[in-house]
DNA sequence: GTGAAAGCGCTAACAA
DNA sequence: TTGTTAGCGCTTTCAC
């Protein structure tokens, strides 16, 4: 790598010149500019990041703090936090707390020492379950700002990005209630995490509402096999409606309603929380809720940035911003 | 963030005795460390990454360009990247190519400005398919070392961490064979990927090796529907057996057969590169060939790790690991 | 119009 | 045992 030393001994003038010069300063003169450039661009210099960065005291850099990157909706707000950060010039850095606190917190540590200007993250399951907040409040404190998505701790003061999942479940529920189902249940594998429980509230007030329906609810251990369980749900259970409240159990079901010689959608109707991709792993396709989890990276890069290139905004002055679900209707449903 | 300079001051020493102090250094007194030790304790204070960067020259940072993050295979390595570089003290800085050329070359040019020690990638399609090399050339004369996994560019004199697509390909096909499959085809959504060129000579190889076999391949774009795709493929041709060369189209292969009326694995057999995940998408479940993505991912960043600890390594002393796949017979194989 | 010098936070050779 | 100084690459103020 050039650096601008070397420019400036090359072409005899000083550091400084050089700097100016790269950087269309006024003072410089219109020759020398054209000389230095014309070098410039021979070397191909780019400015040391690093150097810029310690001697600006920003990194342009946003951390990011992701439960687990095999989840394809975590996938799909990361795609969409890193294509955003692009376009205004940042990098990030990812870690993957795997669900666990004691990661999330080694996360902050590692990058809170310089490394990035603030952060992006959905909480851990075991952060959620624990509800532990002191290390966000402790990052916040050191002022790194931080934005939250899709799992937020509700007691910490800062800008989040998260979907409407009571509506959209309570919605989705209705739905097959007006199908004219009576015997919706609802299947989950993120019972501890905060939008689990948004989600079936949602499904519980929509059927609580109805005087011939009742609660029927099937949650699944990460640990546990959910083909066989859903097979055995259904064999022990009279089921023509289910809410999955995760992005494989939707597809799941279907796949094991037909292999127990069931119709979809006639004979069971099913809905989920999953994405187009996985929603195609299924005859008849799964009609989804989609969580535009893009869009949710894209708006959290967004509140990050723009916080940090307003450092003046008040810190308890956060922005919570909705992004409302899309119900897509695909064969799994009438 | 604390300083040495501040917490020199607080202490009445010079900046060099506290730098000292906490690198455990002989020269200081064991009184004066501990005083020193204490303090920053109580502050948290953590040396500055940026500028320990500059001043070492070296950022203890991997950038990653991964074609796409939302295929679970990529995801997967990713993830086992970003957890062996933690072990080693390395933080990793994504850059997502979305199978573009020139997204690939601007993540070279992002990160080779002091922000990265090295490269970790999968070379994007549109480069494999233009045989772009020039960029990776570059990047490694300017002394950044590159490993590329999965994806190679085989004229890039570089560590390299692939699996043995052709013969896993080979030994899944002949599996089939020997089943008694009379009509066994290949369905690939990566027509234009090497790792997709080399699954599709493995069955080739194997089916022509056979008097009574020929060749039968569903080339599918990525645009088009996999489903309809593979519906019409099969009702339009006799199909009692299917490789699957990428992660998606086994699963939608088990549950069209079904939905045709098929039994699987007794009508069809099929056999997927996918993952444990994806596999569950279907009733029964599809017998897999693993990559061990996240060992690759593993791999990938102790060979980068290993040439930056060790920079004499000759450049043109490249490793290349195989990593082999593994047969993982579930419900659609006999 | 150009250059010298300071400083971002840190380490390390050298001086005391 | 502790402190001074230089320097990593860059920007920027202030002199010339």
């Amino acid at each position: 790598m050039v650096t601008l030393k070397q420019l400036a001994k090359e072409l005899n003038v000083s550091i400084s010149t050089v700097s100016k010069a790269l950087n269309n300063s006024e003072e410089i003169g219109e020759e020398t500019i054209k000389r230095v450039k014309e070098l410039a661009k021979l070397y191909n210099y780019k400015p040391n990041k690093v150097a810029l960065s310690l001697k600006q005291n920003k990194t342009k850099t946003i951390g990011v703090i992701i439960p687990n990157i095999l989840n394809h909706f975590m996938a799909k707000v990361l795609f969409g936090i890193e294509r955003e950060a692009g376009l205004h010039g940042y990098n990030i850095i990812t870690c993957i707390s795997n669900e666990s606190l004691n990661k999330e917190k080694e996360g902050f540590q590692l990058l809170a020492n310089g490394s990035v200007d603030g952060f992006i993250l959905a909480v851990a399951k075991e952060t959620q379950i624990k509800n532990e907040i002191a290390h966000f409040k402790k990052t916040l404190g050191d002022g790194f700002p931080i934005v939250m998505f899709d799992r937020v701790a509700h007691d910490v003061q800062c800008d989040k990005v998260i979907v409407d999942d009571f509506d959209s479940t309570y919605n989705a529920t209705k739905y097959l209630i007006n199908e004219g189902r009576k015997n919706i249940c609802f299947i989950t594998t993120i019972d501890g995490l905060s939008v689990g429980k948004l989600r079936e509230q949602g499904y519980n007030k929509a059927i609580l509402e109805e005087n011939n329906q009742q609660l029927l609810t099937l949650k699944i251990d990460k640990q546990e096999d959910s083909q066989e369980k859903i097979k055995e749900f259904f064999e022990n259970n009279t089921v023509d409606g289910v809410i999955s409240a995760d992005n494989a159990t939707g597809v799941i079901s279907i796949n094991t309603a037909i292999s127990l010689g069931l119709k979809v959608p006639n004979d069971v109707s099913v809905i989920g929380f999953s994405s187009k991709y996985i929603s195609s792993h299924s005859i008849p396709k799964l009609t989804i809720i989609r969580q535009h989890a893009k869009d949710m990276g894209a708006f959290a890069a967004q509140l990050l940035i723009n916080r940090l290139k307003n450092p003046s905004l008040p810190a308890n002055e956060t922005t919570t911003k909705i992004v409302k679900t899309s119900f897509v209707k695909n064969g799994s449903t009438l």
